[in-house]
DNA sequence: TTATCGTATAAGTAAATGCTTATATCCTTA
DNA sequence: TAAGGATATAAGCATTTACTTATACGATAA
């Protein structure tokens, strides 16, 4: 079923800021955790955290704690997300963002 | 050739609001005069003007003065039509909301 | 020319947005 | 229990946004 015309729009909204939309596409490759997301971004930490809490607000998120870590990834199971996937399938790939973290030995893993 | 991040997320804040999303919607049917969308949005005439010309800024409708009228419509040479169109496509149909317009009596012909 | 219709622009305003710094909260570990 | 790291929230602020009303502009027609 089609989305409303409404919906769409706050979807858009959401995703109209090019930190949001980044962070998406990143987060379509693999969960990152805050401070990951951190050292990607040219802004500050509760930047970051205000940028990831609208989109968890709308369920586009997920937030899962691990540790003193948060982890975000994308939530599949959004309601519009096949609109979202159409959306950033036609992004360029993040994933030399998240190889350069690595190399940096920034990237945090916590099992 | 794919468009960067911040090229698509002002295409996505241009299109974020609802009143918009709708025009580029309606227009995507047939070009419409300005006075004919005034009669389709619950908005002054000055604002349908405002965002018709956030619209243009960008490339994404042109218009055609003819007569008296000035017409818009969707420019399908746009750089990022394809795009657009995808997300357009999600979109349920706006055409009766024309289909009404014309009902009433408010289609302009100006041929 | 003048009146009128359709449209654009100007100016003002309330609300929303995206950041900042400061501080609180939560978890781990010594 | 206390300290420290990771994250969230609070408060403040400058900018942007989406409207409004008033007015200017452009084309047609009496």
């Amino acid at each position: 079923m089609k989305s409303t015309i409404e919906e769409v729009a706050l979807v858009l909204k959401l995703l109209g800021d090019k930190t949001r939309l980044k962070m998406v596409k990143i987060l379509e490759s693999r969960e990152c955790c805050v401070c990951e997301l951190v050292h990607l971004f040219d802004m500050s930490q509760p930047a970051i955290s205000q940028h990831l809490r609208k989109l968890r607000d709308v369920g586009l998120i997920f937030e899962s704690r691990r540790g003193q870590w948060v982890y975000y990834g994308l939530n599949r199971q959004y309601e519009n997300f096949p609109f979202v996937c159409t959306l950033l399938n036609q992004l360029p790939s993040q994933e030399g963002l998240l190889e350069s973290l690595e190399k940096q030995g920034l990237r945090v893993l916590c099992d």
